[in-house]
DNA sequence: GTAAAAAGTAACCAGATAGTGCATTAGCGA
DNA sequence: TCGCTAATGCACTATCTGGTTACTTTTTAC
């Protein structure tokens, strides 16, 4: 190329993309970058070198900020368990009657699995591997005890109300009110084939939400 | 015996007493391994030299027998699949009233999930990849056909009988009676420090399965 | 017995992959 | 304006990985 070409492409780059260095930034691309990367192949699948191009950072900076690759996971992982933990606690289901608090917990964790689909196969993947990167978290363990102190105190409501018969554990019903939610959509690919109909058309998801809700209120029912 | 003391023994013998050739012993060994190399480290984290190693045969006779590492995987996740709908013919509920056949069906997928966890994992790293290789599977898809129709039935029994709700989709429950096991399961170890309990203790699971039950009974019925 | 087919082996390869050493430069405080 | 630090970029590598080539050994068919 010559000289007069070279600087004006220079100039050209240069306007295209005026890089002025900011490090939140930088971080905040590589971890979105990372999370779609990671939900796409999983920890073992994902490849550094894709992540540093979709965000368009060098991948020096992956290690400069995250140290490693499974570093970089960690953080990702513990970013998801927080954000859908801060999710549940904005719904404010303290004001509300116990029954409706509870359809109304069936419907966000459903909502938030579809809109977030990247949230259920991180989870996939950590436990792949064992959970051996969230055991090292004290953060998501706060948050959890929080959420399961939650749904106690909506069972307790419908219990003193009258509408939700005793007993019923409040873990259980946590696990399995993600369950009915997270199995579909994980298994959404399988299951279209072993059931022959596809799962993930808009009538399909509505009916499976329905069905969930009755579900779950029929467990806890007096 | 351990398993490395297993590995070395059979080391030993196999030196003692120079292996005959036998195709079908070989390709037997290589599923077995690859089952589990797969199953704990997924389709991409699985190592073909592994593999091998692990079935005491030559890397080559993988892709003499299975062209690829791809097409291995395919192979063990039909086996599995086939298995499995095999394994829910025999349970022969068709003799059992409809609560009980109900029961018994929550409790052997239960079982089943639990003394077979590499397939879940097979299936959760199948959907991580939309399910390209099951695709193009024809024999599980008649599996599953008659899978279906078995749980139709009970359900229908279960209707005229008076004891069951009439109107509740098959396919919704199946996916359900699937869903409350295998979720538990397969996220056993971010569920143990999510809600900071040993969700594999004895008394955990056990708990578990009855809740399960009592979970599906409530759902169907009248 | 023998020749062809099948089973098995070792060494190798090209491309990919996580991770690094080192130079460069922008921006900030003084 | 200067100098320091943190941000960025480039080029490189040691190792791994799926897959293959070329070969030997055993079994089978006649």
């Amino acid at each position: 190329m010559e000289s007069a070409e070279k600087v004006a492409a220079d100039k050209a780059a240069a306007a295209a993309k005026p890089r002025t260095r900011d490090a939140e930034a930088t971080k905040a691309r590589i971890l979105d970058a990372a999370k779609r990367e990671f939900a796409k192949n999983g920890l073992g699948g994902a490849r550094v070198d894709v992540i540093a191009e979709k965000a368009r950072a060098n991948k020096r900076m992956i290690y400069h900020y995250f140290e490693s690759k499974e570093g970089l996971f960690q953080t990702i992982l513990e970013n998801a368990y927080v954000d859908i933990r801060i999710a549940e606690q904005k719904m404010n289901l303290d004001h509300l009657a116990p029954k409706e608090a509870l359809e109304r917990l069936v419907r966000f964790t459903w909502d938030y699995y579809l809109k977030n689909p990247e949230f259920i196969t991180l989870v996939n993947s950590e436990n792949l591997h064992r959970a051996k990167h969230l055991k090292k978290s004290e953060v998501v363990k706060v948050y959890s005890r929080k959420f399961v102190s939650m749904v106690a105190t909506i069972l307790d409501r419908g219990v003193s109300a009258g509408v939700f018969r005793p007993g019923v554990d409040p873990v259980q019903l946590n696990i399995t009110i993600a369950a009915i939610g997270y199995y579909y959509l994980t298994n959404r690919f399988t299951g279209s084939i072993v059931f022959e109909r596809d799962l993930m058309a808009k009538d399909a998801l509505e009916e499976r939400l329905r069905f969930n809700i009755d579900t779950i209120l029929r467990l806890v029912a007096a």
